[in-house]
DNA sequence: GGAGTAAGTGTGACGTTGACACGAACTCCC
DNA sequence: GGGAGTTCGTGTCAACGTCACACTTACTCC
């Protein structure tokens, strides 16, 4: 068959002590042994893209159930030292507590990232690039974070996203103008002081905010 | 070699008659022989996805020098009944009065596509989306227009983008408040009418106005 | 009951958006 | 040479969104 192989990358990202992390695996061979890299493998021969992204990352981080969206694919004939791969990068988020099995992965805080293998470095950079902005004009930061969540952990999570800090009161004046939120008339009770009120988000109610221009912009 | 095939398919913008026009080809050999379809080829073996594209728009449209832009990874199993083949779609945009050869290719416009080879529709449907996103805030769509313009041209542009008419007073001002545009002094003498005034964007000054935050949002 | 901590809340200044109508500049024709 | 026809080019005002900014509330722990 004519062709080169394709595989499949994916930049997951998660918020660990309000910070943004990757998750990265440790290489055992060569080429690139001991290095850190992202998530991958190659395409089967009758696999969906976005299919075997779900598949690698249930055999190499023992992940079920997460959000995926297409990057980028990058193409650099030299950018496997062992022939031409292609890869189909995505980016895919998980909420905070997703447990990791044990093995060679890792989360590992954005602003502090190892040397990683191939051009895994650039894919990276490109998929905060992209977060950044998606999570602006879509609800994408809430996959981010649990179920229910406090107002205070959406805007951690923004500001995490965003590497800048964001004003108490106006981030929660628009969020809660944007009325995709349901508040669940409870509260979260953590440590000494006052409880928190937990909200849920709606996404049935996201697309009138949409057609209207509104936006997650703060 | 393990893999499959990788092709390239490029969906080629231009504007003609105010509205919004897309490259096709006629098909003359089967599958699908006799419908349209995108121009589009399988990627060399040691060659850059872009630098495919490039290639195959020289080749089957006789074009050089276009803005070209990844889309999207197509690599549903069965989007072509040969055997596996998983595209890698591009936008590329040209100003009106670009060439054609003579030829198999043709010019059509959006509002009155022919059935299309492949899932090339669904590419199609996806690059407008795309592209309508992307000229809100990216200056793209200059590239749909010759290096002098007037005012009138760049807001018959967006309008041909957007589906929508948009007010010729609040565009002017949002437009020119952007400071993105050199006036030339010279002047489009242009039938029975006011002449109107040429323009020219100016790259350099774009960064500026996308830190500040602002944007083509008519 | 006092100290400590995060949650929750409103106002006013400023800038942006959006609706809206008419004179200016030119050509062509008579 | 003047009138008809056509597109170019321009300003104001009201509504709305954004941004900066500080204190009280509710709870725990000692």
């Amino acid at each position: 068959m004519t062709g080169c192989r394709v595989s499949v990358d994916t930049v997951l990202f998660r918020l660990g002590l309000a910070r943004l992390q990757v998750l990265l695996l440790r290489r055992l061979r060569p080429p690139f042994a001991g290095w850190s890299s992202l998530p991958g493998g190659l395409l089967h021969p009758r696999e969906e893209l976005q299919a075997a992204a779900v598949r690698i990352l249930r055999q190499r981080a023992g992940l079920d159930d997460v959000y995926l969206e297409q990057l980028f694919t990058f193409g650099d004939p030299a950018r496997d030292p062992r022939g031409r791969v292609i890869t189909v990068a995505h980016i895919a988020l998980v909420p905070p507590a997703t447990p990791l099995p044990a093995g060679d992965a890792s989360w590992t805080p954005l602003h502090a990232l190892p040397r990683l293998a191939f051009d895994h470095r650039r894919i990276v950079d490109y998929a905060l690039q992209r977060l950044r902005g998606k999570i602006e004009y879509s609800p994408v930061g809430f996959r981010l974070l649990p179920e229910e969540f406090t107002l205070t952990e959406v805007q951690e999570a923004y500001e995490a996203v965003l590497g800048r800090v964001l004003d108490k009161r106006n981030f929660r004046k628009k969020l809660l103008s944007l009325k995709v939120l349901r508040p669940l008339g409870r509260a979260r009770k953590v440590g000494a002081h006052r409880p928190a009120r937990l909200y849920r988000f709606e996404e049935s109610r996201w697309e009138g905010v949409r057609d209207k221009g509104n936006v997650f912009v703060f």
